[in-house]
DNA sequence: TGTTGCAATGCAATTTGTTGCATAGTAAGA
DNA sequence: TCTTACTATGCAACAAATTGCATTGCAACA
């Protein structure tokens, strides 16, 4: 299972709590998995079990007792064994593809507003990774870390993915309007 | 579930037999969906039983019993329905991105080969795309329909994932060579 | 004639992932 | 003070997906 190895990489990046941990994997930025935090509770425990990981807790006066988790040798090495194992390809789902071929036997103006929400949703996201990127990855006066630069490409890799899908989303938006022009999309043609 | 929607989709464009759909779905061009056969005819029963498609079966005199299956009117109207419902952002998942990241804590050079099939795999899907993109919507006299614009829509983005991953591997193979030099890369550089 | 491979369908067991709910404390505001 | 919201953890039931196995029939090949 890949959750394990994404969570203890997580881990390995920063020790902590499943409550944080979902948190960073339920707003998915340049982590490349999400999950939500039942699924994540389950498996930090079965990772505790197994000696991958160990916990701490740590008495929060004010705030609720939080389980810090870290990475144990045992844990970094299961890791380290992970990453020679064979990958096979990440195949791309997604629901909406699913829709604009199901709307090629329908009306494609329906899919309107939900382009008009990843649009948005993905300009979010990709406004959040630029974010990141200056405050993690720019502006310094050393040239970045081996680590860093490891960590920057990931996040380039989602920074690409997010303009890919900004692009579609435009051009998608322009394609309907042309092929399936909207009552007061031609009125506003036409008057103007 | 939206396997039941990729299926009747799928079933819309062109009936078939639970064993054609595996395949395709299996290549993934252009599917935006994945399943393996088991599932596949799991969910086939589940929409028959639900009256969403209907099966003929084909015999074969040389070849085996074929199942084929179409939608029914009650399917096409489910299908109609759910477009109409709001989509959840799909989050890119990849097992290689984790291993990624978990190579900024170990020796980035593991991953070398993974990287090398990967980019292998995307060339391939990416040479399948632009043949059927070639075959189907160019070269024509007349030109597209609009729901032939639409499913090509939909296989622009599924190229421009796979050029954007081609492009990530190169750069990423470039950036290991650099941060982590191969003892025969150096020899090869210093003897050159 | 046996073996390998492919087309075609499916069951059963297990693992993963989702949905719904529960609890308990703090903090802020009506 | 009551309600709402947030931090923090988790169980249980269910749905979805994967893995492993099984069957039948044909075709090609040694």
């Amino acid at each position: 299972m890949s959750l394990d190895h994404a969570l203890l990489v997580s881990l390995l990046e920063k020790p902590s709590s499943g409550y944080e941990l979902a948190r960073r994997f339920d707003k998915s930025i340049g982590h490349f998995w999400h999950a939500t935090h039942q699924q994540i509770y389950k498996v930090l425990a079965r990772m505790e079990e197994a000696g991958w990981i160990e916990s701490e807790v740590h008495r929060g006066e004010t705030a609720p007792d939080r389980k810090v988790f870290a990475v144990t040798p045992a844990g970094r090495s299961a890791l380290a064994e992970w990453i020679t194992e064979p990958s096979p390809i990440d195949r791309a789902r997604s629901e909406l593809m699913i829709k604009f071929r199901a709307a090629a036997f329908d009306d494609p103006r329906k899919l309107l507003p939900a382009l008009a929400e990843h649009r948005a949703e993905h300009g979010t996201l990709l406004a959040a990774y630029r974010a990141n990127e200056a405050k993690e990855f720019s502006g310094h006066d050393r040239p970045l870390s081996p680590q860093q630069e490891l960590q920057y490409q990931v996040m380039k890799l989602g920074i690409a993915f997010e303009e890919t899908w900004i692009a579609w989303c435009d051009e998608t938006q322009a394609l309907i309007h042309r092929i399936a022009p909207t009552p007061s999309a031609t009125a506003t043609k036409e008057t103007s």
